[in-house]
RNA sequence: GACCCCAUCGUCUAGAGGCCUAGGACAUCAGCCUUUCACGCUGAAGACACGGGUUCGACUCCCGUUGGGGUCACCA
């Protein structure tokens, strides 16, 4: 049997951090089976489904690097089709119409949680002949749900669940105005394609139950379910937008690499022995729903910042300019020049080992492209006393004659001006730093001054030394 | 409220009855490295929710308690 899974988002927001995980969770169970992965767009409910949020659930997955085969299924196209399974259900007896109106449902519900009762609808017109319907109203038609025994569910990650049909009451499957519920579409589509597993959040536990006695009056076989826990808040509660249940293009914004926030994503709540670091590759090849944990799992950023600047290092400078370029423009104030992108570039090995996220590093690249005069910060400020001024002052004749203008030279020479003055290098050190970068810290002094250039290096200590 | 699910360091987790003196990672603290900040390295502190069983032996199995979560729509 060939696995499909699909990820079925309803197109009501952007794609949040627990649908980001759904998604991969589906698509690596179908990578590592060699299945198909599909992408099916739950927009039944039109009032609130968008076209805006429909392009940012495609943009985020996408920004996730996850992609789906065939084409895109949207739910709503397939009314038709939906509501003819009711209708052949109707035809079999395996459903009905119902007249109740709201009022006598808002009642019914009232009485049953009163007597703590958990069917709700009474099934009043279950067996009611359709000759005794109120004229001039438009019925529902309800699944005539099984009254005694049980409903058990395998599932692949929460193991065999059971609930006694007594509290399953009678799903509405068409509405009165003749349109598809949540319920009967899902079943109807997961069916027509073709899907194996049902992966999805354990919010959707207890809706399987609904769904497999669906199923069963419809003669399908019922797929694997696998109901992975949901993503809390760092308090355990649930997640809030305040905790992170953000869209993925927050996280994008926040300065996160796609790649940490999968790692991130995959290591919450799946694991393989004491492995941290993943790569997609080895995802694909290691998960499996096994290793899916059970409890709910707490979101956090600290963790996800490790692990983002694990990836920074990792990634390749050239990307990472790119990343930066445009925040960076907007806080320069000005188009990069080519001279300066190559700065950047050449400068990116220091800048990386030191950001957990690409605003840091958009930051701490900052005095690369800056233009003269530079600003200082105050705690930089305070290091260029009159005492330091003095020392860069007898400097910068030498450094203007360094010859190769070179890290490991440059080195060299202000290492012996500091021996010669009977200075600790970070008397030197540090106002150079605070004259080269207007800050207290950076990058190796030297890999900046050779980055900089002789030149921008010089007229940057000159302007600290009128 | 009813039903269902869950429960190992602060957090993510390893652990499929003896391998556990409970392992790893993040965070925290101390130290090393060092011109700053990072990176890196070394070390420390830190958990089996509780109570009963079962067993020669329970983190691991069963029951209960407590705590947390989810679901109870003509929403998805």
């Amino acid at each position: 049997m060939t696995v499909v899974t699909r990820f079925a988002p309803s197109p009501t927001g952007f794609l949040h951090i627990g649908g980001a995980r759904t998604a991969l969770f589906n698509w690596l169970f179908a990578r590592h089976h060699g299945g198909s992965a599909r992408l099916r767009i739950e927009d039944t409910d039109r009032k609130r489904s968008t076209p805006e949020a429909i392009e940012a659930i495609l943009a985020g997955l996408d920004w996730l690097g996850l992609d789906w085969d065939d084409e895109v299924v949207y739910q709503a196209e397939r009314a038709e089709r939906h509501a003819a399974c009711a209708k052949s259900l109707l035809e079999q007896g395996r459903a009905y119409y119902c007249y109740c109106s709201p009022e006598e449902l808002a009642e019914m519900r009232q009485a049953a949680r009163a007597a703590g009762r958990a069917r709700l609808y009474d099934g009043r017109w279950r067996d009611r002949d359709p000759a005794e319907a109120p004229a001039g109203v438009d019925p529902v038609i309800r699944l005539k749900a099984p009254l005694e025994g049980e409903t058990t569910i395998e599932d692949l990650v929460q193991g065999e669940v059971t609930v006694a049909n007594q509290q399953l009451d009678d799903m509405v499957l068409l509405r009165a105005d003749g349109t598809p519920t949540y319920m009967l579409s899902v079943v109807v589509d997961d069916h027509d394609m073709a899907v194996t597993h049902v992966i999805r959040g354990d919010d959707h536990l207890t809706n399987a139950f609904r769904q497999t006695q669906l199923y069963r009056a419809l003669d399908w076989a019922t797929p694997a379910f696998a109901h992975i826990p949901l993503i809390h808040g760092p308090d355990g509660a649930k997640l809030s937008k305040r905790h992170g249940a953000l869209g993925v293009e927050a996280y994008r914004d926040m300065g996160y690499l796609p790649e940490a926030l999968n790692n991130y994503l995959l290591r919450l709540g799946w694991s393989h022995g004491d492995e941290e670091i993943i790569s997609r590759d080895q995802a694909v090849q290691w998960f499996d729903l096994d290793a899916v944990g059970r409890g709910a799992a707490r979101f956090d950023f600290a963790k996800l910042e490790n692990l983002n600047g694990h990836y920074i290092r990792e990634a390749d400078d050239e990307r990472l300019v790119a990343l930066i370029h445009g925040p960076l423009e907007s806080a320069a104030g000005h188009t990069l020049e080519p001279a300066e992108l190559a700065r950047l570039k050449a400068g990116m090995a220091g800048l990386k080992m030191r950001a957990k996220t690409l605003n840091d590093l958009a930051e701490s690249a900052a005095f690369y492209v800056a233009k003269r005069p530079l600003s200082v910060t105050d705690k930089a400020a305070k290091l260029l006393d009159d005492e330091a001024r003095a020392r860069l002052a007898a400097l910068a004749p030498r450094l203007a004659g360094a010859e190769p203008w070179r890290e490991a030279d440059l080195e060299a020479l202000v290492r012996a001006f500091a021996e010669a003055e009977e200075l600790k290098l970070g008397k030197v050190a540090q106002p150079l730093r605070a004259a080269l970068t207007g800050s207290t810290a950076s990058p190796s002094l030297f890999e900046v001054m050779e980055v900089l250039g002789r030149e921008e290096s010089m007229a940057r200590i000159g302007d600290q030394l009128v």
